[in-house]
DNA sequence: CGATTTTCTACCGACAATATCACTAATTAGTAT
DNA sequence: CCGCTAATTAGTGATATAAGTAATAGAAAATCT
């Protein structure tokens, strides 16, 4: 028994997609998992829970399900216009559909904890999770942060992250898939680069842009091969491309909280060379720094150019600094409000 | 006088010209053959006054005469030649309005830059590239007309420079200069006071015979008057005339300057002549026609001066006390001081007890030695100190207070002088003082004193700011051209560097010092500031010390030979000194950039964390060993705040907690404590208040539209009843109130929180943070906790720190006259000039502040100080008569209140304004041991607060009688509390909802109180929207909620019945609200026919650029400033600073003026009504202080100022207000256009198509609404025109705008926004302003019988 | 031209985002005539 | 010496930053189709 896949007539109907955008074509989706494999990863399908995060109109959900047939596939779509959409191409299928909010944090302790109603298995992080798949689209132009949140997530081994390596097939728009992927170098890099390289093993998969690739080292392109596709087979049609990540966790150890001042503060001046932009993490931190990091050459090096072990070595250093500061979150009060009677 | 004017539109022209064609205007361009060839005509007339690029006259036009002006309703023509006549391409970069300045903003900013520079080069004698520079400005044309005062200032410099030159080669190079590179430059009179000033300074050079010939020859080549060469004080030395008077004799007396002519006269007297020029005799007094007008009268220190006058220190000789002249100024300032001797004398002389007669012979009278109380010491009864408001008010006799007086009124003036200008060194000199002191204890102690370890800063720091000012001297004495192979920092420099090099470098180095240890803990940053503040903070201290510096300098350079004197001659050139710092004030042109500021103070602060360093204490996270080491003082960082970045500047751990348990009144600014003598009179735009510091009359918003306005009008003379109601709050005495004082220092002593006053905390506290790998969830609220305790704890803090000025500034100012010097926010409402402590801040500031002179209570003043007390504790809404007895009731805790305020039952604590009514209770206690308690002293300040004076004022416009009675203006025997009121009218229309079946009204029937409207029912005169409301309230009621979210629901429902409720009370009021907004909206969304050619850039979407203008009764033009901002990043030394751009042109913003129009023209009318009373106060002799609404005076003084206050109001109101606004819009707005929607079906349409056909066809494509704008401009020059000629071509010609003329009831063909799509077409509309709603029959004279109007 | 999206959110005193990169206008340098 | 072009630079505008939409949500204005 086959779910039937909602046609683009149906979809273009929709007026308000809240700035998300789907891939509707499912000739596109059958080549993204014919390249994902995901058999490699999920032996056994069919003991698979897939959670469905903004699935939108589901195209991909249902094409998901006929492939692979997990054991349970739950969409969590609050938006009440798709959330209809969904009930309505949806009756009587074995997809669960869920009218919660992914945003909110208690949907999911909701889910696993209170109602029960998704429960993933924890498996030990040597390996991927592979009865447990979390698939999301959050291509929203202004919904950058939730993935933001999720990658620290993971680096704090909570929300799903708690049941161990779970894999994540994520759409975002493709200017956010080239800041994550951006390379020590690149012009995009940033702090959210180095968590993703400090917390993941991420791979591009597909892009809706061709044009968007010139943003991308050129090296990893070569090694991912993402799947092109054109504007056209993504509704809403109009606004920017999107891109498909697949995220895996991946092994880490150094002190999160010192690592997150660390870079984040150095990569603020993140084209000045570590012989000078050490100050800005504390009072006199150029001093000790400079004497603490032996080798001259990375003294020379600017923060974008930087590797995550780069970080982590110097976060080690960072940890050792007597003198470092105590306060490592920024506070400031810029609404102060006025107190009147 | 044609002349000027004619030749300005012929600049105009051709600069019109330039502009269209350079920027490829889409405007339209008739081709020569075309009909319309007359309207491009090259007739500078007819071009002239439509010049988007002619100065003033762009935005300042006729109608812009202030209407309450005298001649202002005449007919707009002659007014608008006036104007031209009068500033015609003005060249000032402070007279710019905004549609105007934008072609000559950018000149604007080359000319700022090239004047810095040149007066960089001048100050450090680099006379050939100066020479360079003038050759520069010399190409700007906009700045021809002023270039001479450039020239001047060279010249004068280079006579300083050259003080051997003949005055005959100087003749020559002035000559050479003005005929040959400077050919279209004309001397003036200033010109002619420099030759003169060199020919009599540097006669030795010039044969005696040579000498009266030359200057004679130079006074008739006066430009003006000989009058005028004579008042440029700046040039001529007291000497200088001295000899051309009373020597030379070759001026009469009569053609002084008002200023100096008694100092001449006084000299003239004397026996030695100041110089031994032989007396020739056959010179003749030069007569010339004196044409120029009586000088404006400045009357400075009138009151302290004219009692001075009778002082017996007439009668003591000063003889012998002749010191040496010294050349330089800086050490004139300390030799400038009177002989104190005298002034002990004085003071002997009066009766005292002996213990006050020890402490005056101790005290040394030296301003340089006893600024302020200022000694770090905790001891506050130091011998040094004097409490002069103690010995004040145990004279006896009035006489003798007089005498007093008027000594302390010398010395403070010496000391004002000092704290002026000399604070910096003082403190410098405390640093070494203290440093000197720890040294000689040793290691330990330097590094456990603040003051020493700024003093090593301090010497730390000057070479370095000594090397950087070498290398900017260097690099201004470098052609400007070799710019290659600079490094950043280098181009960097070529921008400050002019400014850099104008200042002492030891100053810089004190003021970086203290500006930053002035800003811990500001701008919310736990540990430090913010960067962006810091750097202008210090740009514009170092500013600040620069003007002063320099009016100081000029000063001392005028007077120099003139100094030492009897003391009657003292005063004289006391006032005369204080003239000329007026016109030194005003002069100072050149404002610094914000940027140069910004850059100024980041390169200073760059090298205090270079040398500041602290000693500190770690622990090694490996071995767990304590480590010492040392660690910059300051760092420089970044913190983020919503993803956005914010530049921050970290003070480090161990010196905050030094600074905590520091006194640091040495960090406030000096320049801006309150004053210890009266201030300089207002009496222009820009002089007024402190003696050296210039400060401006109006808070403007860095809009060069206000200054505009506010200039005209001050240079008009038409707020000169302003500037009396200013100077009378200014010459209010104060005092600090010992008691109050005393009590406050032991609470703050113990360092916890006490009432409003935060407990010390050195460390923050935070939670212990939950598992890495809790829920999200978990880890969120954890993080808004540690956010609300790190907020709580920031601003705890920075409360603290203030408090901690406060009282600091309290403490120095002990025993003390001050007063504080007032200017103006841009509506007219009157503020301090001096931060942290004066009367508008918080209860304690008040508390701690009371009047200098005692004023006995009399029959009516106790009742008044028993009513203020009760006012106090917040029951102001009670009869006076049960005021009093509610006093009256609580005597016993009075007494307890005031001689245990610590210890008993505290029963002050428990007021609304406990501080105040602490400083009350002392008071009273004191009558109350009175036997007759009507003769008792008091300084207490009385309130008379009006009851939602905003409203009276709306009722009182509206003519509505129902607004007056509930808001007291019709007299009553009780008062009426609005808010109680509204709750009444709210609660019952709770309860007819409920009636209903209305749950919510049902829930919250019973809950509607006072407190709980009150917010809502204040701020909705400030035209509060529902949201805001339905916070306010959910506040209030948030007790009685547990749930926000239910809280916030009933709220919303609330509001809508509050709202209702006071729309219906107060129905009038809401009707010229409205009627406000409306007229600003449509004001804001009008367009102004000269519109410049930016603003219509998009064709049919024009920029709006006009703000709502209008004219307070007292004559002070207001202008709304609120415009889209922009803001730049400049860089610096540190980081990138974002500031606003002042020399950008804006559209308004439309959505502020129309939000922003209601409550300010309410401000503007309280404010008139406060200076009003004020003014009228000053006059009958009262001490008056206002907040805004609430008017001091003291208890004897209340029932004569309720008087003034209420006749001030029924004038005020006598005239129709609004009616009188909307004619001073409809003047002001007469010709401009708005875009509205337009019947395609009426004729008037089909008129205005075929104009539009017609057009389109000549112009070959679709027509714009510029388009039509630019036709109508032209045919409202052709219009304005002088030749017949012209008007007549004018009155024939046919715009799209032109066709509305003759329509009568527009409203019926207009299409309001809601009209059908297809019918309506855009069209220009006149602008008109809604009709006013209908006024009541409230008559405001009957207020007089109001006794709870202001009560 | 109507629907949709963005922008507010009570006035004044008052007080502020920044680093980097891409792109363009303007100036300078250079070279040849 | 002047004119021309290439090259550099100064200046401006755009974009990203962090990471629960600050405690909040509905109207009015601006923008887009």
């Amino acid at each position: 028994m086959s779910i039937p896949i909602p046609g683009i007539k149906d979809i273009s109907k929709l007026k308000f997609f809240y700035g998300f955008k789907y891939l509707w074509n499912p000739t596109v989706y059958d080549k993204i998992f014919e390249k994902l494999d995901l058999t490699k990863t999920y032996k056994h399908p069919k003991e698979l829970k897939v959670l469905d995060l903004y699935p939108g109109v589901g195209v991909q959900s249902a094409i998901f399900y006929n492939k692979y047939t997990p054991k349970q596939y739950s969409l969590i779509e609050r938006r009440s216009s798709l959330y209809k959409f969904l009930q309505a191409n949806f009756v009587d299928s074995p997809l669960q559909i869920l009218k919660k909010d992914p945003y909110d944090w208690t949907t999911y302790s909701d889910l696993i904890d209170k109602d029960k109603v998704f429960v993933p298995e924890f498996q030990s992080p040597e390996r991927i999770n592979d009865s447990f798949l979390t698939v999301a689209n959050v291509t929203g132009e202004g919904s950058e942060g939730l993935i933001m949140q999720w990658l620290s997530c993971i680096g704090n081994k909570n929300w799903l992250y708690r049941f161990g390596k779970m894999k994540m097939l994520l759409w975002m728009p493709s200017t956010t898939a080239r800041k994550l992927l951006a390379r020590p170098g690149a012009h995009s890099r940033s702090k959210c680069s180095v968590v993703r390289e400090a917390f993941t093993e991420t791979k591009l998969i597909a892009i809706s842009d061709a044009d968007e690739l010139k943003g991308f080292d050129s090296k990893c392109l070569e090694e991912w091969d993402p799947i092109l596709f054109s504007a056209a087979d993504i509704w809403p049609t109009k606004g920017k491309p999107i891109a498909l990540v697949e995220m895996d966790p991946a092994d880490f150890d150094f002190d999160v909280e010192n690592w997150d001042y660390v870079t984040r503060h150095l990569m603020i001046l993140k084209r000045t060379p570590l012989s000078t932009v050490m100050d800005s993490l504390g009072h006199g931190g150029q001093e000790y720094f400079n004497s603490r990091i032996t080798d001259k050459s990375l003294l020379k090096k600017c923060p974008i150019d930087l590797t995550n072990d780069e970080f982590v070595y110097l976060t080690k250093l960072f940890t050792e600094w007597p003198f470092k500061p105590d306060i490592l979150m920024d506070f400031v009060d810029m609404y102060q409000t006025e107190h009147s009677g | 006088m044609l002349r000027p004017a004619y030749k300005s539109l012929v600049k105009a022209s051709l600069l019109q010209k330039r502009l269209i064609s350079s920027k490829g205007s889409k405007l339209y361009k008739p081709s020569p053959d075309s009909a319309s060839t007359i309207l491009l005509s090259e007739d500078p007339l007819v071009a002239a006054s439509s010049s988007s690029s002619s100065a003033t006259s762009g935005i300042i036009n006729s109608n812009d005469f202030p209407l309450f002006n005298k001649n202002s309703q005449n007919t707009t023509n002659t007014t608008s030649s006036q104007w031209n006549n009068t500033s015609d391409l003005e060249f000032d970069p402070f007279n710019k309005s905004h549609a105007s300045a934008i072609t000559t903003m950018t000149r604007t900013r080359d000319v700022m830059q090239l004047w810095s520079l040149l007066e960089a080069c001048l100050q450090s004698h680099l006379m050939k590239r100066a020479f360079s520079i003038l050759e520069s400005l010399y190409m700007v044309p906009e700045h021809k007309h002023r270039f001479i005062e450039d020239y001047n200032m060279y010249l004068n410099a280079f006579s300083k420079n050259e003080p051997t030159f003949p005055i005959l080669k100087m003749n020559e190079k002035l000559t050479n200069d003005l005929e040959t590179n400077f050919k279209d430059i004309n001397y003036n009179d200033k010109t002619l006071a420099i030759m003169i000033h060199h020919a009599l300074n540097f006669h030795s050079t010039t044969s005696s015979m040579l000498l009266i010939p030359t200057i004679s020859a130079y006074l008739k080549m006066s430009v003006n008057s000989v009058r005028e060469i004579l008042s440029n004080l700046d040039i001529l030395t007291v000497s200088d005339l001295n000899i051309l008077v009373n020597d030379l004799k070759i001026i009469s007396p009569s053609q002084l300057p008002n200023s100096v002519k008694p100092i001449l006269e006084s000299l003239a007297l004397s026996s030695t002549p100041v110089n031994n020029i032989p007396n020739e005799d056959g010179s003749k007094k030069l007569e010339v026609k004196d044409g120029s007008s009586e000088e404006r009268k400045v009357d400075v220190n009138h009151g302290s001066m004219k009692t001075a006058s009778l002082d017996p220190l007439r009668e003591v000789s000063l003889n012998g006390s002749t010191e040496v002249l010294p050349k330089d100024a800086e050490k004139l300032i300390a030799v400038d001081t009177i002989g104190m001797r005298v002034i002990r004398h004085t003071l002997l002389g009066l009766s005292l007890t002996a213990e006050q007669k020890e402490q005056i012979s101790k005290f040394k009278f030296d301003a340089n030695e006893n600024i302020l109380n200022m000694k770090p010491t905790q001891d506050d009864n130091s011998d040094t100190s004097i409490n002069f408001f103690e010995i004040y008010n145990s004279l006896p006799t009035l006489k003798e207070k007089k005498a007093f007086e008027s000594a302390l009124n010398i010395f403070n003036q010496d000391r004002q002088k000092v704290l002026e200008n000399r604070a910096t060194e003082a403190a410098r000199e405390r640093w070494k003082h203290d440093f000197e002191e720890a040294k000689a204890r040793g290691d330990i102690s330097i590094e456990k004193n603040l003051n020493a370890k700024l003093w090593r800063w301090y010497n730390d720091m000057l070479p370095l700011v000594k090397e950087e000012i070498k290398h900017c001297k260097s690099s201004l004495s470098e052609k400007p051209t070799d710019k290659k192979g600079l490094t950043k920092v280098e181009i960097n420099r070529l921008g400050y560097g002019p400014y850099l090099t104008l200042i002492d470098p030891g100053k810089m180095c004190v003021i970086t010092i203290l500006e930053l240890l002035k800003l811990n803990s500001t701008g919310g940053v736990i540990e430090g500031m913010r960067t962006a503040r810091a750097v202008i903070s210090v740009g514009k201290a170092i500013e600040m010390e620069f003007r002063s510096e320099q009016v100081l300098k000029s000063e001392s350079q005028t007077f120099r030979d003139v100094n030492k004197k009897s003391p009657e001659f003292k005063k004289l050139v006391q006032n005369a000194k204080s003239v000329f710092r007026s016109s030194q004030i005003e002069q100072s042109k050149i404002l610094w950039p914000q940027n140069i500021r910004a850059q100024i103070g980041s390169v200073l602060i760059s090298m205090l964390i270079h040398v500041a360093k602290v000693s500190v204490q770690g622990v090694d996270p490996i071995t767990k060993a304590k480590v010492h080491g040392e660690a910059p003082a300051f760092a420089h960082g970044y913190q983020y705040h919503n993803g956005s970045k914010l530049g921050v500047l970290k003070i480090h751990k161990t010196l905050i907690h030094q600074l905590n348990g520091e006194r640091l009144i040495a960090s406030v600014q000096p320049q801006l404590l309150p004053m210890l003598v009266e201030p300089k009179s207002w009496i222009n735009w820009r002089s007024g208040g402190y003696h050296y510091t210039q400060s401006t009359l109006l808070r403007t918003k860095d809009s060069p539209e206000q200054v505009a306005y506010l200039k005209a009008a001050s240079e008009n003379g038409d707020i000169d009843r302003v500037y009396d109601g200013l100077n009378v709050l200014g010459n209010t005495p104060w005092t600090v109130n010992r008691k109050v004082f005393d009590v406050v220092s032991q609470v703050w002593n113990k360092r916890e929180g006490f009432l409003d006053i935060p407990g010390a905390q050195d460390e923050m506290v935070l939670p212990p943070a939950p598992p890495r790998n809790s829920d999200p969830s978990i880890l969120r609220t954890w993080k808004l906790e540690v956010k609300t305790i790190a907020n709580k704890f920031s601003s705890d803090r920075s409360n603290r720190c203030d408090t901690n000025y406060k009282l600091e500034i309290a403490r120095a100012f002990l025993g003390e006259k001050l007063y504080f010097p007032h200017n103006l926010d841009f509506r007219g409402r009157a503020y301090p000039l001096s931060p942290h402590f004066n009367h508008l801040g918080n209860d304690m500031s008040r508390g701690l502040l009371i009047f200098w002179h005692g004023k006995k209570l009399g029959p009516s003043g106790l009742k008044w100080l028993k009513i203020h007390l009760s006012n106090l504790f917040g029951f102001d809404k009670l009869r006076l008569e049960d005021r009093v007895s509610f006093t009256e009731s609580h005597l016993e805790d009075i007494k307890d209140s005031a001689e245990n305020p610590l210890t008993g039952q505290g029963w002050w604590k428990t007021a609304d304004k406990p501080w105040q009514a602490l400083a009350t209770c002392f008071e009273l206690n004191e009558v109350m041991k009175m036997d007759n308690p009507e003769d008792f002293i008091s300084h207490q300040p009385i309130h008379q607060d009006g009851t939602c004076n905003g409203l009276q004022h709306y009722a009182a416009l509206g003519g509505d009688v129902e607004g007056a009675t509930q808001v007291n203006l019709v007299p009553s025997d009780k008062p009426q509390d609005v808010y109680a009121h509204v709750a009444r009218l709210v609660q019952k229309r709770l309860e007819i909802a409920a009636e209903k079946g209305d749950e919510n009204a049902k829930i919250l029937q019973d809950k509607i109180t006072r407190k709980v409207v009150k917010q809502t029912v204040m701020t909705n005169v400030y035209g509060v929207t529902y949201v805001g409301a339905t916070f306010q309230i959910a506040k209030q009621l948030s007790p009685i909620f547990d749930d926000r979210k239910e809280s916030l629901d009933f709220s919303k429902y609330l509001t809508k019945h509050v709202f209702g409720a006071i729309r219906e009370l107060f129905h009038s009021a809401h009707l010229i609200q409205d009627w406000l907004g409306e007229s600003a909206k449509r004001i804001s969304k009008s367009i102004r026919l000269d519109v410049d050619e930016k603003s219509f850039k998009n064709g049919n979407k024009p920029d709006f650029m006009s703000s709502v203008i209008w004219t307070t009764p007292l004559g002070l033009p207001i202008v709304q400033p609120y415009r889209e901002e922009s803001k730049k990043q400049v860089e610096t030394n540190l980081q990138t600073v974002f500031i606003s751009d002042p020399f950008a042109v804006n559209p308004v913003n439309a959505r502020r003026q129309k939000a922003g129009l209601p409550p300010n023209f309410i401000h503007s009318l309280d404010a008139s009504h406060m200076l009003l009373s004020a003014a009228e106060c000053g006059e009958k002799g009262l001490d008056f202080a206002s907040v805004h609404d609430s008017y001091w005076t003291h208890a004897s003084d209340v029932d004569t100022m309720s008087v003034v206050l209420r006749e001030q109001f029924i004038k005020l109101h006598e005239v129709d207000l609004v009616l009188r606004l909307k004619e001073e819009f409809g003047q002001r707005y007469k010709n401009y256009v708005k875009i509205g929607k337009l019947k395609r079906s009426t004729d008037l349409a089909q008129n205005i198509i075929k104009i539009r056909k017609d057009l389109s066809k000549k112009l070959g494509r679709n027509t714009t609404l510029a388009d039509e704008i630019y036709f109508e401009k032209k045919r409202q020059e052709l219009l304005n025109s002088p030749l017949v000629e012209d008007r007549n071509v004018g009155e024939k010609m046919v715009t799209t705008v032109s066709l509305f003329q003759d329509i009568k009831d527009l409203d019926a063909l207009e299409l309001e926004n809601g009209g059908d799509e297809k019918s309506g077409m855009s069209v220009l509309l006149p602008l008109r302003l809604p009709e006013i709603p209908p006024k009541g029959d409230f008559d405001v004279t009957v207020l007089r019988g109001s006794q709870y109007f202001f009560s």
